[in-house]
DNA sequence: ATGTTTCGTGCAACCGGTTGCAGTATCACG
DNA sequence: CGTGATACTGCAACCGGTTGCACGAAACAT
């Protein structure tokens, strides 16, 4: 069995309260002793419980992190920036998936909520209320979502949406297929509104779709079959199933569509043709939320909500070219 | 504040234990007052909590899974397979990412140790020594890495390489360059004793590399100006990374130069040309894994390590083709 | 010399559950 | 009717720490 604070107390001759004050907080108790109960500590290989320390004074220092899906590589690179930067406060962060199921996503929640001092929601298909309700059980940070009265961290999808459309607006297309995200997400409505409000333009929606490869390959005989010329995709994912859908219809990209994908993942830049993007800062918002939760986490109640909102840019490849004359629809 | 016990004890007029055993052994309270018992639980919205219950049981039903890279979709695969698993015998999978790191690697698992009751050991990149020690403090399974009196999941990587290796050797080539791993890498060593033995070849040993597309990027202008045909990647990243390289400098993969990957991640499908892979059971492995691990926290003391080795298969894709004429090496 | 701080430590209750043991009630059986 | 088995339930100690409070000793002021 593993040291206890006991057994340290009994090597080095003092009281349990004593031992449990060198770690938590050194200041009060003598250097002399101190030194004494730390080379016992480390003699017997003692380390803090921290299951056992949350109990009494309700912090884990754990943080939860829930993201609609792991693989996505989005993601990955969120959560690399959150567990780096919790690292640094010493804060451990545990991921779980929810496999895109808002039930899981709910049941997740409840289960960690006990566990950890506070949850990064990231893209949730949970519903507000659902929202709302749970945040009565823990401290919560939810990005890629705007809820007031909560602490956001958001990426400016909107604006990216207008610049990609603009992007193909410039290169001649005028009619324009949009690929929506799964139902509950905030991101592809804030896309979806972004791309209506562009005048001039003559804009199909499809969805909402599975975000992933395989939500986009199915999308590629209805789109070929539209009659359109520059294709959005809610993400990078996407765009790539749909040019490997438009590829294997004999359908060129970007000769016959241009297709613009959102997020800059890895398999955008060595798929053929290259795919333009509009690129997501998915680290920085890792650390931003982590930022935002420990600072709710530390104010307890009087907590102000804040409200961080990342730059978004587009990344121009190959992927996108000029309208093809013959399927222009203006002068 | 959260209900606890003690209010629904009061609540519904029964001792602290009976609403305990209601919950842990419901065999043993009368029906009647156990409903009672759960109708003010229902009432108080209680929820039993996971860490003080873990004090005295000793069992936190979650598990630790520690990865080198999340990013690394190979990773998110095993990931989700041992997280839908868990589920099912309500177990909570933690991820923590140790970015290719020994030494977050072992503070990682020192620091969950205690916060779960076994870890997943993903490609660690630790030495077997420090793992031998680690293992004291809590139940391993490890996964791609062969260690004695510990429970393993393998992939046959070995065999995965020698069908690779025979793949390019039956299109002729005979001067073939191997892009190994990490260092630490069990998986890496496999495939380069696997290549070794391997009759009738010419093979150079680049590496250790760093297991990412830049990684193998990097490794580009070695490769060009090495006298192969023929490439083995440690992993698809490696050789994606390779082929972006390669075509950079004008070397036409498959025409001047065949890649063969390792993993089958999504990139590599859509990658041009699509990539030659060896194709590894991610998913199951992670299956596996937690079937191990609770298989021995379950047992205690007295388990039996078990081994599992699961088979990898060569999939042709369009980055592997016949050598040209004019490099061949024998009649 | 006395009163007041300051410092360091011990005491004991507490966090939210679990569990071995004991006590009571009920019931079957001889 | 006595005896023992069975089914519930309560009691209290315990898991591994934390922390408010009290107490004694030393240091300081008056």
């Amino acid at each position: 069995m593993a040291a206890t604070i006991r057994d340290v107390a009994q090597a080095s001759g003092v009281h349990v309260s004593t031992v449990s004050r060198t770690f938590s907080a050194p200041h009060l108790v003598n250097t002399e002793t101190r030194n004494r109960v730390l080379a016992a500590a480390e003699d017997l290989g003692y380390r803090p419980n921290r299951a056992a320390r949350a109990l009494t004074t309700g912090r884990t220092h754990n943080l939860g992190l829930i993201v609609a899906d792991i693989a996505n590589p989005f993601f990955s690179h969120l959560i690399k920036g959150a567990q780096a930067h919790a690292r640094t406060r010493d804060y451990h962060v545990f991921v779980a998936d929810t496999d895109e199921d808002p039930q899981v996503e709910e049941e997740l929640i409840q289960t960690l909520a006990k566990q950890v001092d506070g949850v990064l929601l990231c893209s949730p298909r949970l519903s507000n209320r659902v929202i709302e309700k749970l945040r009565e059980d823990v401290p919560f940070v939810v990005v890629n979502r705007r809820m007031k009265g909560m602490s956001n961290v958001l990426m400016d999808v909107g604006s990216g949406a207008r610049e990609a459309i603009g992007h193909l607006v410039s290169l001649g297309h005028r009619r324009i297929a949009l690929l929506a995200g799964p139902a509950g997400s905030w991101t592809s409505r804030e896309i979806t509104d972004a791309a209506h409000a562009v005048p001039g333009i003559d804009l199909t929606v499809f969805g909402p779709n599975s975000p992933t490869e395989h939500g986009g390959l199915a999308l590629a005989e209805a789109v070929a079959s539209a009659d359109v010329t520059g294709v959005l995709a809610y993400n990078d994912l996407m765009a790539i199933g749909l040019v490997e859908g438009l590829t294997a219809l004999g359908v060129e990209v970007p000769g016959r569509v241009s297709v613009v994908g959102i997020d800059d993942i890895v398999a955008g830049r060595v798929s053929r043709p290259k795919l333009t993007t509009v690129a997501m800062p998915a680290e920085a918002a890792g650390r931003t939320a982590v930022d935002l939760l420990l600072q709710l986490v530390g104010a307890g109640e009087t907590a102000t909500p804040a409200l961080a909102t990342l730059a978004t840019n587009l990344i121009i490849r190959d992927s996108t070219g000029p309208v093809r004359r013959e399927l222009r629809t203006d002068p």
